[in-house]
DNA sequence: CAAAATAATTAGACACTGCTCAATTAGCCA
DNA sequence: TGGCTAATTGAGCAGTGTCTAATTATTTTG
């Protein structure tokens, strides 16, 4: 998936590189979706573990780390990256609970470190945030992965993500 | 597009539905690239002008029309509007400008709207500002789609993105 | 009006895809 | 060694994008 990305991806083509037949491969796999959906997984995992570490390691400023790491996997896993969103569930097939778990530890970091921000505020208050800035980063990660801010002479992405980051914390805090 | 989405859509069955075979389909687009190409550019120019209409048509906060006109029409028209970032052009292959311009109408509107609020504000900030906004009301309105925000429970994403919108502005004027 | 030239359309062929399943092979245990 | 189970295979089906030689329509010309 790293190397040919969403669209040139096969399962025959994964059989040929491991040495295996189709066959196995849908031994192993319910369906290519099934397959896409664990390679997905393993890729939630990576990210979040990746966004773990920089927090940790970074400086100071926590949300500064978590949107540039956000960021900083993307950018260096573009591919893999982009086969979470490119794959698409068909309709009435539902992800497992494992693999919606996964997403959710993501989910929980962003949570985590916006509580730390908002002491005073609810919980319930603070999920609503989380959620919306996901999107926001989000909608920047996606535009700067797939070309449309370098075409419309955009250069800071991530620093743009940033600044609506600390407004709306800044603006939830006054209230 | 509108009935099948991406991921069911065909040359083959674009051709038995209009009662012509494979062939002159491409005789008439180069390529399937070409004709999705062609399809988007059309989802565009409709998009362009729903929010056209709703800006123009409604009360007098022309900041919430045109954010809930860009969800509106993605809500009406959902696999349309996947269509257009589910395709993605292969490697060395170009957008003919035509179709680019077709997407600029629809950046600009909300240019316009944003420099409608910010008078004292140089363009070239209005032209950042626009770009990270369309990429924040992106980032909720895909989440929207795909189902994310309604599998953590979201129940207002078109609030939340207005409210990042609200904010961006604001914290622009003030500075 | 007929013939020639041009335009539009077709369907078959090629290499690919996801997926299934009867047949085969490999591994293990008594 | 024989028997049983588990793993693996690949041909076959229906679908895909793409190309192209052949055919059919249409228009222009003599």
């Amino acid at each position: 998936m790293e190397e040919t990305g969403f669209a040139g991806f096969s399962a025959r083509e994964v059989a040929r590189r491991i040495g295996y037949s189709i066959g196995t491969i849908y031994n192993v796999f319910e369906s290519l979706d099934h397959l896409l959906i664990a390679i997905n997984g393993r890729t939630f995992e990576l990210w979040t573990d990746y966004l773990a570490e920089r927090i940790a390691e970074g400086g100071g400023d926590r949300i500064q780390s978590l949107v540039e790491a956000y960021f900083g996997f993307a950018r260096d896993h573009p591919k893999l990256w982009m086969a979470i969103y490119d794959h698409r569930l068909p309709p009435g097939m539902f992800m497992p609970d494992r693999d919606m778990e996964k997403r959710r530890a993501l989910t929980r970091i962003v949570f985590h470190e916006i509580a730390r921000q908002l002491p005073d505020c609810a919980d319930s208050e603070v999920e609503h945030l989380a959620r919306s800035l996901i999107a926001t980063v989000h909608g920047h990660c996606t535009y700067e992965l797939n070309g449309s801010f370098a075409l419309m002479g955009e250069k800071h992405p991530t620093a743009m993500a940033l600044n609506r980051v600390r407004e709306a914390i800044a603006s939830a805090g006054r209230s």
